[in-house]
RNA sequence: GCGGAUGGCCGGAUGACCGCGGGCGGCAACGUUCGAGGAAAGUCCGGACUCCAUGAAGCGACGGUGCCGGGUAACGCCCGGCCGGGGAAACCCGAGGGACAGCGCCACAGAGAACAGACCGCCGCGCUCUGGCGCGGCAAGGGUGAAACGGUGGGGUAAGAGCCCACCGCGGGGCUGGCAACAGCGUCGGCACGGCAAGCCCCACCGGGAGCAAUGCCAAAUAGGGGUCCCGCGCGGCGAUCGCCGCAGGCCGCUUCAGCCCAGGGACCCGGGUUGGCAGCUAGAGCGCGUCGGCAACGGCGGGCCCAGAGGAAUGGUCAUCCAAGGGGGCAACCCCUGGACAGAAUCCGGCUUACAGGCCAUCCGCGCAA
RNA sequence: CGGGGCGUAGCGCAGCCUGGUAGCGCGACGGUUUUGGGUACCGUAGGUCGGAGGUUCGAAUCCUCUCGCCCCGA
């Protein structure tokens, strides 16, 4: 994953190489949800629906064990469609949060994306990024004191 | 060339960069290599593997299969053949044993629907008010029906009828060919024997139950609990509270035989703890090549290859060129735009079934043209 | 991985086992009663029986395949 020396990239530049490795305080290590608790946390807290997706995002509290680092899990229920479908966009949710989150995304914090029908496959990727970082800084600005 | 039939194959390609999962090397950074399908699907069959159940034989129950022969680890699969049906042909389709073992059903219509029967009729005799009526014979013709107790033609007769004859069909036994299903031939019988078994059933054959969340190991943690219920701790003999022997009883639905058990065995509920790791987990009835046997399915032999192994679960994104398809423009070369069938491994194999844009190859049948 | 059930008129169901006529309630529509509405009464219409094949003279019913939905166990 990226490093804090390397310098957070537009958009458009995102398929340049990223070098560098983990350092051990990095703060933004991304792991990806397991626990059901964890879902149900998050859509209880705030969400925003974008045209390809729905991202939910919630702030840990701060005692929480592993605080440090941003969270991401991935939603494609049978609404989506068949195997290959939910399967393919689950992947491509999975590329922008792979490339928004480190430069969009707080650390502390926990982010669900929810995959839609035709649209989260068909919607054109650098749109889907945009979509991506547009709803995090609302979420993040609506959270602001 | 057009139309059709069958069998098989492909089902986007190549490259670049950023990422993901596994293996290998390395202390590490990192490097290197591999990474979805013909159906991975539905879960309809058959197995491997693991655990559970005293064993064997017979009987019973339940479920399945069903022309014959072969293939296979096995199958309800495949190959070849037979029979029946469809087609002009290539070819296709068929759950295709038994209806004298028994039971049941065959609506409506029709006279009659399974020991046949007589509505309209046909024939003879008698009567007659000339319309018909009565008695007897007949079952060919009409009508009903999905199906009406052999069919066609001739003889025969009062009218008729396997009453008689020929051919066909049917049934019995025989011969020939075939491993067999079955086919062919001739003979006897004058016809007796309707259909439904994907209705019960009979016959033959097959089948113990559960499933990788199986199962085994390691670690952690609580408890060494509470409650309800069922069966039982029997008898006799010999030797000084034990041992041996016999009987009874128990362990497969029943029976028989063998074996084991004997003072404990079993079922369920409540409460408490865990929700981790490793193995099973991928080299196999494996794939393709050559050769031999076989009509074929397939098998033998030889040498070659390694082809996903995740575990809340890996294949994504972008770009370029080419290929197929659709739309638009142009006389054309060509240009522009859209954009890729069905669909994603979860213990593993053999099949079946279902879904599938488009394309390729081979063989065969019919028609047309040319020779 | 394994097991079970359902699909019939707009809605909820019966009929299927044992094959020949698809029926019940609510609703809809029309009429009567009422000043009007409700109620009550009378009448009418409405169904590819989820889909495709097969067995049978004949299939909602029997058999096979398939689609969709629901439930249960490990």
């Amino acid at each position: 994953m990226t490093g804090p020396d390397s310098p957070a990239t537009d958009l458009h530049s995102a398929a340049v190489p990223r070098t560098g490795g983990f350092v051990a305080s990095d703060t933004k290590v991304i792991t990806t949800l397991a626990q059901r608790a964890d879902f149900l946390a998050a859509a209880r807290a705030r969400h925003r629906a974008t045209p390809g997706f729905v991202v939910q995002a919630r702030q840990r509290p701060a005692a929480a064990p592993g605080a440090a680092g941003i969270r991401v899990g991935f939603t494609c229920s049978k609404k989506v469609g068949n195997a290959v479908a939910r399967n393919r966009a689950k992947r491509r949710l999975r590329a922008i949060a792979r490339l928004v989150l480190p430069v969009h995304g707080r650390p502390g914090w926990d982010y669900v994306l929810i995959g839609r029908r035709d649209v989260t496959a068909s919607r054109d990727f650098w749109q889907l990024q945009a979509d991506l970082a547009a709803a995090l800084a609302k979420l993040h600005a609506a959270h602001a004191p």
